[in-house]
DNA sequence: GATGAATGAGCATTCATTCAT
DNA sequence: TATGAATGAATGCTCATTCAT
């Protein structure tokens, strides 16, 4: 076994009890047992139990990071355009993280018992996709397919927790409604929201 | 001093400490350190460190809970009464977090490192507070103030989505734009995500 | 039991096995084991493994320097008086460390491996009574019994190389000539070579 | 590179660490990194990591000793002589000490830390030294120009303590006063102190 | 009710040594 | 000869919990 291959097989032992267990509860000997290695080999390859926390997140970031830009390449010019380039970027990611549910745990369940080099690097990854969703509102704003009545950062803000709230809630409530849906018709009632709030899209409501 | 009194002072020393440290890492002799109490009358009051944990989220929700049914009163005849309502409702949630932040961190933003039992409780009380956005939304759609396009339920998870995660941003996200905002402030542009999305009150934007 | 008492059951089980061992060698389990107290019952008392072994060097040099300087109080106005008076002190030194054999072997043959803070101690130790030498030389030589040709922190350099060594010799060295002399021996021969080399007294030899 | 180059490679960066750091903090990877090599070629050229500091105190020892050895060659017939050729000694030995420091360092200031095998090559090079000085002794003792009031053992461990001691003290005890004196004055005060004791060579004083 | 000393299971990390290539 | 990844026993230290006083 070459060292590219143990890596990557303790960081995929890692990934569930970490997204599972959380932090402190998963011991190194637990994901040692999981790859099937030994305990030394762990810290021939990490230099602690934080490390292999900080890689498995840089390399998740990355994936994720690119699925986001990658979805918002189209250029809109109506609103329906919009809500269009919007739905798309949504199904994207939502489809990204039923595939990718541990990662997502990790991203959206680490709380702050975590150390802080773990919950920084966190932090840094919701921002970046945040001030992604900033950018393209503030582009809005800019072709007045949107109100500058809230700055694009606060909106982002709020888009934010909509989206990261919403996964975790389709993602890992189990028993509430939202788990139940697709990714498509999360992705779609997400955009709604999005667009119209809780009226939902124009044309699907006469008052 | 009495039983009551240090059971409320080991409460008070802890609430910070957890919130700030989490769980794992607010060691029982820091909390004794803190309320100036001996190791041993921590246990004499509570049963481990998950109890008191827990006691202190279950007196928070009894708070928390009364201050979300009580902003809920109002008779809603138009839209303007709902988004006025609503304003309401925001101003006092947000107040009422900004004046207890411990407890608002706590319930925000515990992962999963933390005991079954409190991540339970925890999930208890959002639960509470989205199952009373639930009910508001079905009252106003059996109204046909709202469309019925998608389940009360899901609807209700994005609105708890994006007030949590606003209240998180707002109370904790030091540097970010919407930290700067009052709790009016930031009430006001949630009830206008609430129920207009991105584009906002109608008033506010032509197009 | 109570702290005083597991304390210094700790340190009574603890100074031997340093002796023999060596820092390193010497694991907290051993002496806790000789002990006979649990493993965190060591914690309770000593920060860690660096700490009781401080804790046994300073006490051993509250009582050495004790009989280092209670040896050093008699008024010399001769040559005799002098040589009586360091024999004095040498009979007393050499029976102290002849019945504190772990501490002389702490305070002698820890190496290079220790922590810096013990060769620290231990060097203040030795230091403190190589000043104590030096401060009596200048002493005799201010009353013109010592000529001045080499400065009295030399000598006293010299004349610690020389008592350590030898106690070191006669306590450790086992097999060598010098392990099977008493302690009035000893002193009888060091003092010897401490005012006439290896001429010895001048009386016992004519050349 | 060829066997021999890296084994002597190796023993050329193990002696700096273990004289500084002792033998258990001095790592093998320390002492590979250093030495610019793999682990596993440390393992082909010793046994073990206390291999290689038995073969480096072997190595010294002959160097060592050899210095010894040739400075004894004169032949002695007055005291002068004595003191002269006693200083010839000195000087060598001092010399080669400040440009042997760190081998110097490893016999004079390794503790009970070490192995076994360790202490007793240590022991057994300087028990050479020391019966060097003891057959020295003898032979003045016999040519009547010592006296045999003391066994030529017991005075040889106080010379030899007395040169130890001072080496030590010369060479790593920074911030003495006898650090800064060359060798020849080093030598020189011994030489004074082993034949005078305290009250130094005849001529330099009357009392 | 309160104290604080004592307990001991639990865990991260280190490092000498081995061995397949 | 040389490499460096892999091994796993060893150990210092933590901390929730207990309990005699």
């Amino acid at each position: 076994m070459n060292t590219t291959e143990n890596q990557q097989v303790l960081m995929d032992a890692a990934l569930p009890l970490l997204a599972q267990k959380g932090f402190h509860k998963t011991k190194v000997s637990d994901i040692v047992k999981e790859a099937g290695v030994a305990q030394g080999t762990f810290y021939w390859h990490f230099k602690n139990k934080e490390a292999i926390v900080l890689h498995i997140l840089k390399e998740g970031e990355r994936y994720l990071l690119n699925v986001i830009y990658s979805g918002y390449r189209k250029q809109v010019g109506t609103l329906s355009d919009m809500t269009a380039s919007s739905q798309d970027l949504m199904i994207t990611l939502f489809t990204y993280a039923k595939s990718n549910k541990d990662y997502m745990q990790l991203l959206l369940k680490t709380g702050q018992d975590s150390d802080e080099k773990i919950r920084s690097q966190i932090a840094s990854t919701l921002q970046a996709i945040e001030q992604a969703f900033a950018s393209n509102i503030a582009r809005a704003q800019e072709l007045h397919m949107l109100p500058t009545t809230y700055s694009n950062q606060t909106l982002a803000a709020m888009l934010a927790s909509l989206v990261f709230g919403t996964i975790e809630r389709w993602l890992f409530h189990e028993g509430d409604a939202v788990t139940t849906l697709t990714a498509e018709e999360v992705a779609q009632q997400i955009v709604s929201f999005e667009f119209f709030g809780l009226r939902g899209f124009p044309s699907s409501h006469s008052h």
